[in-house]
DNA sequence: CCTGTCTGCCCC
DNA sequence: ATTCTGC
DNA sequence: GCAGAATGGGCAGACAGG
């Protein structure tokens, strides 16, 4: 028998009232050993505001502006007195305005309702969920609007809360995936050693489900008493959980430091050398060779995995096919799978890669790789690149934008575990590959080296060929999947104050803030350059991080006195996020950088380049320099910092 | 058919 | 992506 | 240091509405 959904909408509020971790830990592992095993997989995902594993194509499509559209209608077709805008800006949350507006008893009074869904349990919500995932089509908005507002009819209002934030995607309890895994391993007692397996495990399969199911199934046949017995078996029943080509795992992740120094200092305690490798400004993707389709350790993790009971209509082996079935793919003779650094299957987007991988001569393998565009011998940018990340026309934008994929890193290879190794072996056997048979794909250059100065030297050389810098890494570590550990270090060419784009900027207006921002009254700022030639000034970019609380706080106080209902007629018009509040242009901050990026909302600069210009990564480092508007940054500064870097 | 709006554990 | 915050 | 949650520009795709 399910749970009530009540009783999960409780668990979920304790949770959000608490901010230690460690408590919250308990409480989840106090569910889930009581909980049944399906309520507990079904968990497993909508703490992540999902109903299924990342790699199981299945999206709600319906944020928080659908809800609060779709409300309004309904709340004027109902005549009910609410402003869901003003409680809105108040909370800053669409959960929080839903209980709001459901805690007026007499809203559903007069409505027929469907008994089947009296007394909510977590596997109905659930199969709900699915029915609201899986419309599409004209009028599906509408329908999905329909069949959530039905739901509020059988929910209280704390139930509703948590199905509107399950949906828009923000459950904002402090809580995520994570934690949710600590929690699961602690059903395995106090110790480390039970978290260590629960997360490779996790990493090698994406599927939190998957990881509860087998731990709780383990737990059940063997008893919770037996203290010693079940630690141990349970961590051999993780460890079967291993790299399957076609199964994607959670690629490895970068941290960042300040300093070349900081950088060489923590390489250098583990060992004497390090790996320096290019960081290429593209799309992380993981190639799969050699999918077996039709092998237990695939059926088991995809086919047959619970959720796919709920798909409409289909039994499990029709229904989630994102891997479709073996027949039906095109020249895909070996098996040959993508996936994004999200999981996401991205095959299909790029048919020389796969064509690459059909004759690279391996039998099985799991590279890891990034994706760029590269046309006679040089790289290009970031956003045409991001072109090729897409459904239709592939055939055109792939002679249009040529990729290649560039392979830092190997998982697996010919039925071989490969994760367990050393760093340094990996790329030896990476680069043991390489033949006359590499199509469009390329071995990254991987250097072995122990001083600052070769560091700089390679950075700066990958600067040169238009890189965004480069990635250095433990030389004896073990891939980590979905770790962010300083095992691997990015070091940007922002890193070098020379190579960012620091900007003085006049505030135009601002936006309110959501979540924790609310309580301050905004979230983010908007900031231009001046134009001399027509005295206004021209938007550039939203400005939403470098801003501590306290600073909020002084922000606010300092802006109301500017504040205004309409545009002042000084600033530029155009296709730009309206602010929700307008300011008179008389504060200047200063903004720093990445780089500039050629914009189609912004405008600045498009008088003489046919294109406008915006900020890629800005953040906040001076709020006020007490300087007149018009000796911001202007227009013609930006152009000229912006051909200046082209033509580097 | 065209255009605007919204969405994406989007990509970065 | 960058950045800030609580533990 | 980790995990989580604020926020950025910009891309293609899906849908609503004229």
């Amino acid at each position: 028998m399910s749970v009530k959904f009540s009783k999960i909408a409780k668990l979920l509020s304790d949770i959000e009232k608490i901010s230690s971790r460690l408590e919250m830990i308990d409480l989840l592992r106090e569910f889930f050993s009581e909980a049944d095993l399906i309520d507990i997989q079904i968990i497993s995902y909508l703490i992540e505001g999902r109903i299924a594993p990342k790699f199981v194509p299945i999206e709600f499509n319906y944020s928080e502006k659908s809800l609060i559209n779709g409300l309004k209608i309904w709340i004027e077709a109902n005549e009910i007195d609410f402003d869901i805008d003003y409680i809105l800006e108040k909370s800053g949350d669409i959960g929080d305005v839903v209980e709001e507006l459901l805690s007026d008893k007499k809203i559903f009074m007069n409505d027929s309702r469907d008994k089947s869904l009296r007394g909510l349990s977590l596997e109905k919500v659930y199969s709900e969920f699915w029915q609201i995932a899986s419309y599409d089509g004209k009028d599906s908005v509408q329908r999905k609007t329909d069949k959530i507002i039905s739901l509020f009819k059988y929910s209280n209002p704390l139930e509703s809360k948590y199905i509107s934030r399950i949906i828009s995607g923000k459950l904002r309890l402090g809580l995520n995936v994570k934690t949710l895994l600590d929690a699961v391993a602690a059903l395995l007692g106090e110790g480390k050693e039970s978290k260590y397996y629960v997360d490779k495990a996790y990493g090698f399969c994406g599927d939190a489900g998957y990881i509860v199911k087998i731990v709780r199934e383990g737990i059940d046949e063997i008893g919770i008493s037996n203290d010693e017995k079940l630690l141990s078996s349970l961590i051999n029943i993780l460890e079967e959980v291993k790299p399957v080509p076609g199964i994607p795992i959670f690629p490895e992740l970068v941290n960042r430091v300040s300093t070349f120094d900081d950088a060489i200092e923590r390489m250098l305690k583990e060992s004497d050398r390090f790996i320096t490798q290019p960081k290429f400004d593209g799309m992380r993707a993981q190639i799969h060779i050699g999918v077996d389709y039709k092998s237990d350790n695939f059926k088991e993790r995809v086919w047959s995995s619970f959720y796919s009971n709920y798909v409409d209509g289909k039994d499990s082996n029709e229904s989630l096919d994102m891997f479709s079935s073996i027949d039906s793919i095109k020249g895909n003779s070996k098996g040959v799978k993508i996936f994004s650094r999200n999981l996401e299957d991205i095959t299909d987007m790029y048919p020389e890669l796969v064509s690459s991988a059909i004759a690279f001569g391996v039998d099985s393998a799991i590279f890891d790789s990034e994706i760029v565009g590269f046309i006679n011998g040089k790289f290009i940018p970031f956003q045409d690149t991001m072109t090729r990340r897409r459904k239709y026309g592939v055939d055109y934008q792939s002679e249009e934008i040529p990729v290649k994929a560039f392979l830092f890193d190997v998982l697996y290879l010919d039925g071989k575990d490969l994760t367990e190794d050393n760093l340094i072996g990996r790329i030896e056997l990476l680069e043991s590959l390489s033949s006359d048979k590499k199509g469009d794909f390329i071995i990254s250059d991987s250097h072995r080296i122990n001083d600052t100065e070769k560091l700089e030297s390679v950075f700066n050389d990958s600067v040169e060929k238009g890189l965004e810098g480069v990635i250095v890494k433990l030389i004896n570590s073990k891939y980590l999947p979905g770790k962010r550990s300083y095992d691997w270090i990015k070091l940007k060419k922002s890193i070098d104050k020379k190579l960012v784009d620091t900007v003085d900027l006049v505030l135009l207006g601002y936006y309110l803030g959501s979540g924790s921002r609310a309580k301050f009254g905004i979230g983010a700022l908007l900031g231009g350059v001046y134009d001399a030639e027509s005295d206004t000034f021209i938007p550039v970019t939203k400005i939403g991080t470098g801003i501590t609380d306290d600073e909020w706080g002084m922000i606010m106080k300092r802006v109301s006195s500017s504040e205004t209902d309409l545009r002042p007629k000084s600033i530029a018009d155009g296709s730009y996020d309206v602010p929700d509040k307008w300011l008179f242009p008389d504060i200047v901050i200063t903004v720093e950088a990445d780089e500039i990026s050629k914009s189609k909302v912004y405008t600045a600069g498009s008088d003489k380049l046919g294109y406008g210009l915006a900020l890629r990564f800005p953040r906040l480092k001076v709020f006020d320099r007490d300087k007149d508007a018009t000796d911001a940054t202007s227009v013609e500064e930006l152009v000229d910092m912006w051909e200046m870097r082209k033509g580097e």
